[in-house]
DNA sequence: AGCACGCCGACT
DNA sequence: GTCGGCGTGCTC
């Protein structure tokens, strides 16, 4: 046995049960480092892979590595247990799981991202004003400001090109060009703080976290507290104790909720004292690579990104936090299905590092954790400036005609609200107009070809569009069927809400936010900054703006249809309305006001309503572990769904039921489910089918899955499968 | 996943 | 007789 050679272990980024052992040609020994990609050849091509490990043999049989793609590794050695377990875990091969953790756009060449230019203006000695109205609201923003971007003018304005060249003209401001900030959450301006007093809960939390963050070590904690309890300044404060440790944080909060204000609140806190890096997909390619590359330094104490963050390549973290740990928006939904909140507790595991999940609706497995012991739970009782919990109600809508959109209590109130001069907010977990064009004629329908099912009216755009993929169309004249020429839209979603808002309340001032209205850049802000000013008299909104923006200058919240997400054919289903219900109604309420919140429902009996309304929490929890125990469902059960599409609806069909009766009979403990049509039958043009396996412990549910890794080929050519362990959806 | 190999039906 | 369907195996 020689050890003449050097031999690379390397997960190609191809789907590989395996990974595979390469030699390392002599005069790349001293390029091929641990963490660096890899251009290898596989077959008779050529494919990027991963370097995993090195070690010494004959060599005998192996290709040798074509080409090293990075001069220094992308992740650290400790990241490689990770990488491994979650592999397992989630049933998805290895190097494609690193090739999702690595920030998108590395197939290329790692080089530095172009150098940005960017225009600033300042005021010129000219104090006289401009005519335009959209002139002087420029010029006072540039004068208050001294000198602001391009950048920053754009989000704040619409088209504000003309009004500026105008201005130039006009030698009211000056521009000169810059090197843009790479980063636009750097732009934000720094209002450096001192940091306040501690609220006595938050002491007391701080003090039971305290032997976690100094001894170091694998422990979790879960703390509960409601929107405005003061979650983040516990975070800042147990972050501070970390770094006096030499070590980093990273901090991981839902894309939603990853704002520019957020950072602010990190930087202004530690300005001048830690280096923070913000890991997020608003960056290029280039910039999310300079970013990745400077955690991988060690140059960043603290790292604050979404879900994919959780695979930062941090030297030596002190401690992980995942704030709104229940947001399934960790869930990765395709390819490798990760949760980053499940993931954050095994990178602590593996790396004897504290996490800390924080939510004021904890998932149910995260509640279940904290009950049995194996977490800290941690309470923030109330709202941090002693602020009553605001005042719900239930309004049955039973008792109303069909088809109301807004019972005559949540108009009162909104009336009243008006008059007072106060802001509401009024939810509607729907976009578009109405979820149905119908002909009045014939009832005939409009469904995407590519997904079955029926096409959303968008009035402001004049659209019929799929919600679930980029089908859309002008809405026709006239029925395709009967030619009819009478089309109406059923049901209502936010755009109709505005509407009829507008026609009830001519003078209100009303603004409308959701996916459709905050596409530009910097659009989240501009309704930021526009709420704040009190130029919004009435929100209308998806939940969006129940997650991850804070008005607080909102005294009623307005609920349309609580039942939309209750009626949702999953188990979580009340879980999801309990939380959207309770975060919706942190909302409402401002200094000492404690603000009042309606929802309305054909369901007011239902328990996850009546336990939001009554902000009881314990009861909920209580009552719905107990239904998912009875039920077997997460936490008392898990669950792997295994997705199978195509284009032949046949051929799926059939590969569904020859995989199920190849899976069965399943070792003992786990059952099998299906296979049935996916409630989402049609996506995109494929067929989809699943097979749901279901155990009332892990290890069945595992022993299950060893049994489907078995398979020598699960299903045939033609047909995909995506392996869902721990599903946060069943569409 | 790709891309080979290999084995049977129906086409110039 | 072959062209091509697709089930099967392999990738260091
Ligand atoms: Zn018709
Ligand atoms: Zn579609």
């Amino acid at each position: 046995m020689s050890d003449a050679c050097l031999i690379a272990e390397v997960a190609v980024a191809a789907p590989l049960k395996k990974t595979l052992s390469y030699l390392v040609p002599p005069e790349l020994a001293v390029a091929a480092r641990i963490g660096v990609r890899l251009r290898v050849p596989l077959g008779r091509r050529r494919a990027v892979g991963f370097l995993l490990e090195l070690s010494r043999g004959s060599g005998e049989g192996l290709k040798a590595i074509a080409e090293v793609l990075d001069d220094e590794p992308l992740f650290p050695p400790a990241l490689i247990p990770l990488f491994r377990r979650a592999a397992g875990y989630y049933l998805h091969p290895l190097g494609q799981v690193i090739a999702t953790a690595l920030p998108a756009g590395l197939s290329g060449r790692g080089s530095a991202p172009p150098i940005l230019r960017e225009t600033l203006y300042a005021p010129t000695e000219d104090e006289s004003e401009p005519p335009g109205r959209r002139q002087r609201q420029i010029l006072d923003c540039i004068r208050q400001a001294k000198e602001v971007s391009l950048t920053e003018l754009r989000s704040r304005f619409d088209a504000p090109h003309a009004p500026l060249k105008r201005l130039l003209e006009l030698g009211l401001i000056s521009a000169r060009q810059q090197e843009r900030l790479r980063d636009p959450f750097l732009s934000w301006p720094l209002q450096p703080e001192t940091p306040p007093e501690p609220a006595p809960a938050q002491l007391r939390v701080l003090e039971q976290l305290r032997p976690l963050l100094e001894q170091g070590g694998f422990r979790s904690a879960l703390l509960h507290g409601v929107t405005g309890s003061g979650k983040t300044e516990v975070y800042l404060r147990a972050i501070e104790t970390v770094l006096e440790r030499g070590r980093q944080a990273l901090v991981l909060v839902p894309e939603i909720a990853l704002t520019p204000q957020l950072v602010g609140r990190f930087r202004n806190r530690f300005t001048g004292r830690a280096k923070i890096s913000v890991l997020h997909s608003g960056l290029s390619d280039g910039e999310r690579y300079d970013a990745w590359r400077n955690v991988a330094r060690g140059e960043a104490d603290i790292v604050i990104g979404a879900r994919s963050a959780i695979f930062a390549p941090m030297p030596e973290p002190g401690l992980i936090i995942v704030d709104e740990e229940h947001e399934t928006s960790y869930k990765q939904s395709e390819g490798f299905r990760y949760n980053a909140r499940d993931l954050a507790l095994l990178r602590g595991q593996q790396q004897g590092v504290p996490v800390l999940l924080g939510s004021a609706t904890p998932a149910l497995p995260s509640y279940r954790r904290a009950l049995d012991g194996e977490a800290l739970l941690l309470h923030l009782p109330g709202r941090a400036a002693g602020q009553p919990l605001p005042e719900v109600e239930l309004i049955d809508m039973t008792a109303t005609p069909f088809r109301t959109l807004l019972s005559d209590p949540l108009a009162g109130a909104l009336e009243a609200n008006l008059q007072r001069g106060e802001q509401s907010l009024v939810l509607l977990n729907r976009r578009g107009f109405a979820p149905y064009l119908l002909c009045a004629d014939c009832g005939q329908d409009f469904r995407c070809p590519n997904c079955e099912i029926s096409l959303t009216y968008h009035r402001g755009r004049l659209l019929l569009r799929c919600h679930y993929c980029d089908y859309q169309l002008p809405p026709p004249e006239s029925c395709p069927r009967c030619g009819g020429s009478q089309l109406d839209p059923e049901g209502a979603g936010t755009e109709r809400l505005e509407l009829e808002l507008k026609e009830r309340f001519p003078e209100a001032r009303l603004a409308r936010m959701d996916r459709d209205t905050t596409t530009a850049r910097g659009a989240h802000r501009r309704f930021m900054e526009r709420m704040l000013a009190g130029e919004i008299d009435i929100l209308v909104g998806t939940q969006m703006i129940a997650k991850g923006h804070d008005f607080p200058g909102v005294t009623l919240v307005g609920v349309v249809n609580a039942d939309a997400t209750l009626n949702f054919p999953d188990f979580r289903a009340g879980e999801r309305t309990f939380a959207l219900l309770s975060q919706v109604a942190g909302r409402a309420g401002r200094g000492t006001l404690p603000g009042r919140v309606l929802i309305q429902t054909y369901a007011p009996e239902h328990y996850a309503l009546q336990h939001a309304a009554s902000h009881d929490y314990a009861g909920f929890y209580r009552q719905e572990l107990a239904l998912r125990r009875e039920l077997g469902y997460p936490p008392y059960g898990f669950l792997a769904n295994l997705v199978l599409s195509g284009n032949d609806p046949q051929r799926v069909e059939r590969a569904a039921r020859e995989l199920a009766g190849r899976l069965l009979p399943l070792p003992p403990g786990a059952e099998l489910l299906g296979p049935v049509p996916c409630l989402l039958a049609k996506l995109r043009g494929k067929a989809r089918m699943q097979i749901l396996l279901k155990a009332a412990q892990r290890p069945a549910l595992r022993r299950a899955l060893d049994r489907f890794e078995q398979l020598s080929r699960p299903v045939p050519n033609g047909v995909a499968l995506a392996v869902d362990v721990d599903p946060v959806d069943m569409f």
